[in-house]
DNA sequence: CCGCTACTATGACAGTTGTCATATGGCGCG
DNA sequence: CGCGCCATATGACAACTGTCATAGTAGCGG
């Protein structure tokens, strides 16, 4: 959960996503980004040459790979799954994180769509290629449980529509009821 | 759909909401809009004392209505509503508007949501009152549908948790692909 | 010891941000 | 006229942004 590794340059790459999740990317300073991660400024020109677009598209890559191993690791868990648990335990994740952290954070991928999908094409980029990496496992799960690879492929878009929307709402409204209210919804859907 | 009145102080708030599609609460500079409201700085200071909080509120509450209107437009324009034929116009709206603008602009009250749930509570608050104007009419909506208030209340939120969450995976693979899915796959709950 | 590389440290740059103080128009009203 | 108010104009402010140039340190192989 806290860094992957522990070199300043994995702590700099994994306080990004965070910041990002708070104020998205025009919002999160590298500064800030620094004294956060505990790591020296000139780290930053460093390891991340190509600027804030490198550092902001590493965060979301990484992001969208611990995403999806998250999901590995919730199929794991079960014994027999479906794909309506699979979206319940995803969207109980993100609900109990919202809860706890007091809907300080949401989404990095979506903050860094909102904030630059028209201004900035290379994280616009960096952002849908997070999103694949999240997906693909859901995907891939779905159709393990006996959907088609096109039907597989529907439902984990669904999945995901649901979810960064009811993200949106429970941190507009401080409540996680529209988290539950898409996985108590969705779910009948997802396994018909 | 441009301006609703044409004083400057309309065009200011028209014209702020529409960055906030583009860019997001942060990436929206002040000057840059007045620049692009063809208006004079100084209406800034004297139309919005309280400053850029107050501005972007304003262009939320604009957004809010404006949205809601829209909704009733629909309302009026069906000889027979069902939910789902509801949904499919407010997600066909969307979808059109992404696409002739390239993706260019997704939703303000999101932006404001991602930006500003965290670091400035006015912000959040308005964001969350625009989205109460806006899935009011569609509650009520569904409520003369026949639906229990209740019912109504979990279906609206339903489909605007859905339409955000599509919209910001619309604009990150630049495809209104997730719009359309949408709009298919929740038919037949809607409706049921 | 030298030289080399990896990393760190700092200071400066031009640009932009939101906000404020102040001054100037314009126009109706007494 | 002349007072006064609404609106506009403009300049400045300190704070911040991302980026770059430059200098420094540490450690290792030779």
């Amino acid at each position: 959960m806290s860094a992957s590794t522990h070199g300043p340059r994995e702590r700099i790459v994994y306080v990004t996503a965070q910041r990002l999740r708070r104020a998205g990317v025009t919002g999160t300073g590298l500064r800030e980004v620094v004294v956060a991660a505990d790591a020296p400024r000139g780290s930053l020109q460093h390891y991340f040459p190509a600027g804030k677009d490198q550092l902001v598209g590493e965060a979301l890559e990484w992001a969208g790979t611990w995403a999806a191993e998250r999901v590995d690791e919730h199929l794991a868990r079960m014994r027999r799954p479906t794909p309506a648990r699979l979206f319940a335990a995803i969207v109980d994740d993100w609900s109990t994180d919202l809860a706890v952290r007091a809907f300080e954070r949401g989404c990095p991928v979506a903050a860094a769509v909102i904030d630059c999908a028209d201004t900035n094409e290379a994280v616009r980029q960096a952002a849908d290629s997070a999103l694949q990496t999240w997906q693909r496992p859901i995907t891939d799960a779905l159709a393990s449980m006996g959907r088609t690879p096109r039907r597989a492929q529907a439902l984990s878009t669904l999945m995901l529509c649901a979810l960064e929307g009811a993200i949106v709402l429970a941190r507009a409204q401080r409540d996680t009821a529209p988290l539950r209210l898409v996985a108590r919804e969705l779910g009948p859907v997802l396994d018909a």
